[in-house]
DNA sequence: CCTATACGCTACGCAACGTAGCGTTTTAAT
DNA sequence: ATTAAAACGCTACGTTGCGTAGCGTATAGG
């Protein structure tokens, strides 16, 4: 905070006339800067609306200060229950929504199955981006994006027959979570 | 610290004598617990190997110390070079060399695509985990590592047509972290 | 019995978050 | 231009939690 007062030019006190905490800051950032990601342009292919999906966040989680920000936040998370209730509200569901829509086009184009739970597409697609980025340390070049989605597809395309995933997800926490559409049934 | 001491009936000093760091003692407390997960048995089908590999990390993140141990670890993983390095070495490789254990057998019997690479499919099993561990909150049911292998199966199984996947890891860094076998060719 | 090693305890240093109080500057409205 | 209100800067402080110093005490092991 100091270091944040200092660079900003700014009294410490300052900031916290604004922001209540570091955490309350470090959220209205992640929040402003997620912004630019939400939306979700229209590219006529999903598999390219997916790859542009996931290579906004890889981009923004590794050229930014978000990287930084969402590492310091998975403690706070964990030890904040009304900032993690927060957070999944403002954020989760939000990627969810946003992932919603283009599972909805997808599915309209005849492109992804229509049992395909954005949700499950969520974990799939970001998963693997936190993992890397909290984690295992591997880089993600230019190309991660592309090749994410390519090897996921086979599981979101319509073509194949392949059984639905649910993550065993129980029913109250999804309908807690998620007022929308209800999803496609799921066994267990 | 001072309430491990204290749970422990043990002097703070103490701990400080046999661990060098908060961080130390979290890092030995991690490595000491994923002896348990460590060892894959043969259970002679590759889905059921894969499946018990995913349920029993969820089952240490979810009823361990473990979870909460890992959350702490991220802000200092990122901190500290050190301790990345560290991790990398000791954790992150660890869990690949699992995996990849039990995709040489999948590939040996025929089940999985012979172009796999263990390190993609460590990324879309522990990914999704860790997503919901750290940031979604989403709750991980008992059927949770049966329906993310059969979820990933078409992506793994050696049947389809799929195309291989590298995520983009630069060649240095897979050497330098990695002196198995090569792996697969993958193009850029 | 005696020595080395380990342990307990108090006290301290230090960094970082967050706050209190007060004076000063800026804004905005009359 | 005056004046009230809001915002800012600053110093100082309280608090927590990590990690260390120093010293006395217990506990092996020969």
């Amino acid at each position: 905070m100091e270091g944040v007062a200092e660079r900003a030019g700014v009294a410490k006190t300052t900031i916290y006339r604004r922001y209540r905490s570091k955490t309350d800051l470090a959220l209205a950032v992640l929040l402003d800067m997620l912004e630019d990601v939400s939306t979700q342009p229209y590219l006529g292919g999903t598999v390219a609306e997916l790859t542009k999906l996931v290579d906004k966040t890889v981009s923004l989680m590794t050229t930014t200060v978000m990287g930084m920000v969402m590492k310091g936040l998975v403690p706070e998370i964990a030890a904040d229950p009304h900032l993690a209730s927060v957070y999944r509200e403002k954020v989760v569901s939000r990627r969810v929504a946003e992932v919603s829509v283009l599972v909805a086009r997808g599915i309209a184009r005849g492109e992804l199955r229509a049992d395909l739970d954005p949700e499950v597409v969520t974990d799939l697609l970001l998963g693997p981006i936190y993992y890397r980025l909290f984690l295992s340390g591997a880089p993600m070049s230019s190309t991660f994006g592309t090749q994410l989605v390519a090897t996921l597809l086979p599981v979101f395309a319509a073509t194949q027959g392949n059984p639905p995933f649910s993550a065993g997800v129980d029913p109250d926490f999804t309908e807690r979570r998620h007022q929308g559409a209800s999803r496609a049934a799921v066994p267990g």
